[in-house]
DNA sequence: CTGTTAGCGCATTCAA
DNA sequence: TTGAATGCGCTAACAG
């Protein structure tokens, strides 16, 4: 009942040749002769035979599998990036292990040990937002295990990293604001683990320079993400005495809760208040007001970059190179709605 | 640079036993002196011993590792069906592989050709809206992987699954409309290859008897759930002469676009039209006009359960014993929003 | 209670 | 151009 799956010992022995000239019949190993090669490879097909991966990540100590480290998998942002990184690996004849962190640190640091003992040739990660050291990641390197921080990325030295900039979007954000006529523009910035490379505060202040108008520091406020924290933040914004007629909201997430906080306190959105926000979900589209501009990060572009660093990475381990750390900017989009 | 992995040959020798000895000694064997276990286990975590996961999928001929293909990854309610896939193969040591079919069959014929290359030991699988034979599932038969099919389940004897009964809840969210007064109900169904289990029309037909009502054909209409087709779908029951004052969708996507065309159509939501959807999106609490109620479907669960049931299948089958098949139905739940 | 041995499937080195 | 032999790390059958 149970197929038998064919080895290279089976084939060898009906043509009567070794399992070394099999094996490098089959991997068109130059110093095979046509004949026999032909006759191996025929052979081979008409048994089904199959190379047992297993064996041979085995004999190369290798595991062709990668390993992904996500902050969750809900948010559409990372299922994108997910895919990015999945269509290279493939590419590549290689395996993906995801993980979540749900954004936990000490998730994220067993997440590393589980790989690390199954392991995963390199790991491609999206921090999470507790995140304050990599000491975790950091030791990865004794085990030679390469890896790639993407989107989420720590601002340390001395890392390989991929993400996307947000600094010239957000200058074109602001400015869009302005030109439509708002004098003052809220920010809600997300945690501070984050916030790190604040390229959206410096493209806040950019854009508030560039035009001449002056930061008022009680229009930035912060949240965690939660939703209790961006209500209590947008609170705050809105009952300033001058309050503003726009906001900048941390990401899409902060944006619809944003929206939600404002019309239960009976403010009309893209009339009273408007907002813009970062990441561009699909499903903003159905909104009855959306916010009136996103910023695309190309999540699933940032994967596949991050995949692709991490191959290089490893082609140049099996040479015995080592390539210097390299960081991979993307370019945002002001996508207007 | 590179941290040596060490391997129970170097425990052996520094000391002085066979490697048998430590190997037996680190799986608590009972024949085992306490002294030697003691000694050996000891030494093993002083060298940071970590057994070398390739070698012992490769002698035992197992992968620990199981196959996952769902139709994508977008939607949050698969990412929910991951989580429990994935919480209940960690609890056995095992890894998942995660792939995507993207609803198309070709692919999830090649996902199933790959895996079974990869020797995944076994695999869960919600199926593509292309799917009309499991003749490439079947196949995994002979080379004895097990498969368990989930949610999407096809609509064929001798298969093990698990999946979410949609009847009773669909019977009372139409009794629940009409029990708001609604005297037409409409129904936008999916795809036939997803409807083969056809509960959503049996509750609708059954809600309809209960309550005296007969059944308007033309209040059935059809979507390949793509946005186009949900909008002549929608379109073609709204330009009824009685048009139906509510609406069975056959999902949030559907529901969605129904809601959305509606309003462009000038129809007040909630009051010219009501909409009742399946799957429960956390996003729906977003909109200004939700659907009154969502049929919950449990995909984290499900996925735990149909983990669960494959992990017993791979049980039997390492003790050679073979299970009859098994369906697993979960009850779904009406929320009203 | 412990050691010896064999072997999983494959790639590869060395020898012919 | 091909074959024989080796070993990757581990488990388990068999022997003591």
């Amino acid at each position: 009942m149970e197929k038998k799956v064919p080895t290279i010992k089976e084939i060898a022995k009906k043509l009567n040749i070794s399992v070394s000239t099999v094996s490098r019949a089959l991997h068109d190993h130059p110093s095979i002769g046509l004949r026999t090669k032909m006759q191996v490879q025929k052979l081979a097909k008409e048994m089904n035979y199959e190379p047992n991966q297993t064996a041979i990540r085995f004999k190369q100590g290798k595991t062709f599998t990668l390993g992904l480290i996500l902050p969750n998998l809900q948010e559409e942002y990372f299922s994108l990036a997910i895919s990015g990184v999945e269509d290279t690996a493939f590419k590549n004849n290689y395996n993906v292990l995801i993980s979540q962190s749900h954004d936990l640190l000490d998730r994220e640091q067993k997440i590393v040990e589980t790989m690390r003992k199954h392991r995963v040739d390199g790991v491609l990660v999206s921090i999470s937002k507790q995140t304050n050291s990599i000491a975790h990641f950091k030791q990865l390197d004794e085990y030679n295990i390469p890896v790639v921080f993407f989107d989420r990325v720590p601002n340390v030295p001395d890392i390989h990293s991929v993400w996307c900039s947000l600094y010239y979007s957000t200058v074109e954000a602001v400015e869009l604001l302005f030109a439509k006529g708002h004098q003052r523009v809220g920010y809600i910035q997300g945690p501070l683990s984050l916030n790190i490379k604040n390229e959206r505060l410096e493209g806040y202040h950019t854009a508030h320079e560039k035009n001449k108008r002056p930061i008022n520091q009680s229009y930035i406020v912060t949240t965690d993400l939660s939703r209790k924290s961006t209500e209590a933040a947008i609170e705050k914004l809105l009952s300033l005495n001058n309050r503003p007629t726009a906001i900048l909201a941390f990401n899409d997430n902060v944006a619809l809760d944003t929206i939600q906080y404002a019309k239960k306190k009976k403010l009309k959105i893209n009339k009273d208040i408007s907002v813009v926000s970062y990441a561009n979900w699909p499903i903003i589209s159905y909104l009855d007001f959306p916010p009136v501009a996103s910023v695309e990060q190309f999540p699933y572009e940032q994967g596949s970059r991050a995949a692709e660093l991490l191959f290089k990475l490893l082609d140049a381990k099996s040479r015995e190179s080592v390539l210097p750390y390299e960081n991979i900017v993307l370019k945002s989009e002001l996508i207007v709605h």
